[in-house]
RNA sequence: GCCCCCGUCGUCUAGCCUGGCCAAGGACACCGCCCUUUCACGGCGGCGACACGAGUUCAAAUCUCGUCGGGGGUACCA
């Protein structure tokens, strides 16, 4: 086949098995994390996609745990996806801790529905019994590197005469159990990639039960997808190569597959599949949750990396979402991971909230930092929080944006009294002048209102001939420590007249 | 090594199937200007890409071939 057809092809299939699909049976897709970690980005748009097909398709989403592994899987990490993906906002219809008709939806709870079907491949000679030793195999794999082969393992078990069985046996050789690759090719249909044929000569023999009894990945996988009626497996491009293993585990076993979508890779910025190992808690969900992004603003960006809707639209609710997303637009090529843009959407998000439900949101990190213990006085939380106005990338910005409305306990920062303040003692003399002369204007003023302590400041400025920018810096300095933040007559209003002279003086010392 | 996949601005992408409407559009980032009491916001503008080479064609980002580049897999992980 030619590859540049293939690939153009590809989305005409696309349209014409989506509309299929849709019309025929109900969708069924599920997520299937392993429970040896966190829930990255990667496996949150995993969730989304699979999560966005069922719902556009008015299918079941089915949250299946992938524990064969029990050496590495845990309870601790199996709650934490549950509750990364409940923030998220993805709900499931069936598995996890939810149950279901087609459960129990924990693979180490389906070991005798696995063996069921192991036994039925062994006794239909579709499988084998492999006694090798990972060292007698770590040693084929270097040979047949050596001698640039196809296949990493030769299938010497395939054969093996009863008495050798018995010497191992009696050796107290645990063994393996392997699938036999078929010799004709094996059709792997990808409604993002497209089809081919796999020629099975790359394709080894194999282990599906592991010598402790347990079975593996892609034996459980393909079962159960076939077991629990799924119509549409939606996953990363890193299973694109066990597919063909899998179809031919169902293909022995007479039963009827699922459609593929293998969705691209998320990368990091230097082109790398974004994984746990590599990147740690970087790219874990819930530590975008701990630093304050929303997550709408997390499954919005999730959604655009791969997928597109037009040429114009970046904002996406989850209904237009749902309403929108379709596979036939998801691309080929892996998504690099821009945290420029999550912040840029976790702000258009922030701003969204309005002042009540935003000053919610923004009180956890308060308290965190320990600014406040309680939130009594609601009314002027939420006024700080309408001060700080558009500020905010993260929930957790609040912290340095706010920090001096609940202590005064802040350093002047260097770079800034540098700039406003004045390095020489001539513009430092400057400085003490005009905080002291509105120190005093401030002390005199019975009215402590926005509007009279911005005309009074103004007066003051403009009839000395003192530029109002000059003025402002120095005393959003004294009064925050900073040369940034909200209007500075907000901050003296909110600050209150106390407080204000208060910091004036302390200012006005350390410029003496 | 072997197998598989991918390749449009720095990044996410539209366009590719159905060649001409593309001297390639949008968004994020970056830079500049405007607004302005600072910082942000907003407005305006700028920088910036069809990996390369052949072929087909009157015409190629779009079709074909090759090269190069990147990635994934290669486990008794998933």
């Amino acid at each position: 086949m030619i590859v540049g057809q293939k690939c153009k092809r590809n989305r005409m299939d696309i349209n014409t098995m989506n509309s299929h699909t849709t019309v025929n049976g109900e969708v069924r897709v599920r997520m299937a994390p392993s429970p040896t970690g966190f829930l990255h980005i990667g496996g949150a748009r995993t969730a989304l996609f699979n999560w966005l097909f069922a719902k556009h398709h008015h299918g079941k989403f089915i949250l299946r745990i992938d524990d064969t592994d029990i050496e590495r899987s845990t309870d601790e990490s199996m709650h934490e996806i549950y509750e990364a993906m409940q923030w998220l906002g993805l709900d499931w219809d069936e598995g996890g801790e939810k149950g279901g008709p087609y459960g129990p939806y924990l693979q180490s709870e389906r070991k005798e529905v696995y063996d069921r079907y192991v036994g039925e491949l062994l006794a239909s000679n579709h499988a084998y019994h492999c006694y090798c030793t990972s060292e007698e195999l770590e040693e084929i794999r270097t040979e047949a590197r050596e001698a640039k082969s196809t296949r990493s393992y030769d299938g010497r078990c395939k054969e093996l005469s009863s008495e050798v069985i018995e010497k191992y046996i009696a050796d107290g050789r645990k063994p393996t159990v392997r699938i036999k690759m078929p010799e004709t090719s094996i059709l792997v249909d990808d409604l993002i990639l497209g089809s081919r044929n796999i020629d099975p000569a790359t394709l080894e023999d194999e282990v599906i039960v592991r010598s402790n009894g347990m079975p593996n990945y892609n034996l459980t996988s393909i079962i159960d997808d076939v077991e629990m009626n799924i119509t549409h497996v939606i996953r990363g491009t890193e299973h694109l190569n066990n597919t063909p293993k899998q179809i031919a585990i169902a293909n022995a076993l007479g039963l009827s597959l699922p459609q593929f979508a293998h969705i691209p890779l998320v990368l990091d910025d230097s082109g790398r599949k974004l994984s746990k190992r590599h990147h740690g808690d970087l790219v874990a969900v819930n530590r975008y949750r701990e630093q304050g992004y929303l997550p709408e603003a997390m499954l919005n960006f999730v959604a655009r990396l791969g997928w597109s809707y037009d040429d114009k639209q970046e904002i996406f609710s989850l209904e237009d979402l749902i309403d929108k997303f379709d596979l036939a637009r998801v691309g080929k090529s892996g998504s690099v991971f821009d945290i420029k843009k999550l912040e840029w959407l976790n702000s258009h998000y922030i701003n969204q909230l309005d002042v009540s439900r935003r000053t919610d949101a923004v009180i956890p990190y308060w308290q965190a930092e320990g600014l406040i213990d309680s939130i009594e006085d609601r009314e002027k939380l939420e006024k700080i929080v309408e001060a700080v106005g558009e500020r905010l990338n993260t929930l957790k910005d609040i912290v340095p944006q706010t920090s001096y409305f609940f202590s005064d306990d802040f350093e002047f920062d260097p770079k800034a009294t540098k700039k406003w303040w004045g390095s020489s003692d001539e513009k430092k003399q400057k400085t003490y002048e005009i905080l002291t002369n509105l120190s005093q204007i401030l002390e005199d003023t019975p009215d402590f209102g926005l509007d009279t302590i911005e005309s009074l400041v103004w007066k003051y400025t403009d009839e000395n001939d003192i530029k109002r920018v000059a003025a402002m810096q120095s005393m959003r300095i004294a009064l925050t420590g900073l040369s940034f933040g909200p209007s500075l007559f907000d901050i003296v209003v909110l600050l209150g007249k106390d407080e204000v002279l208060k910091r004036l003086q302390k200012a006005i010392v350390s410029l003496s």
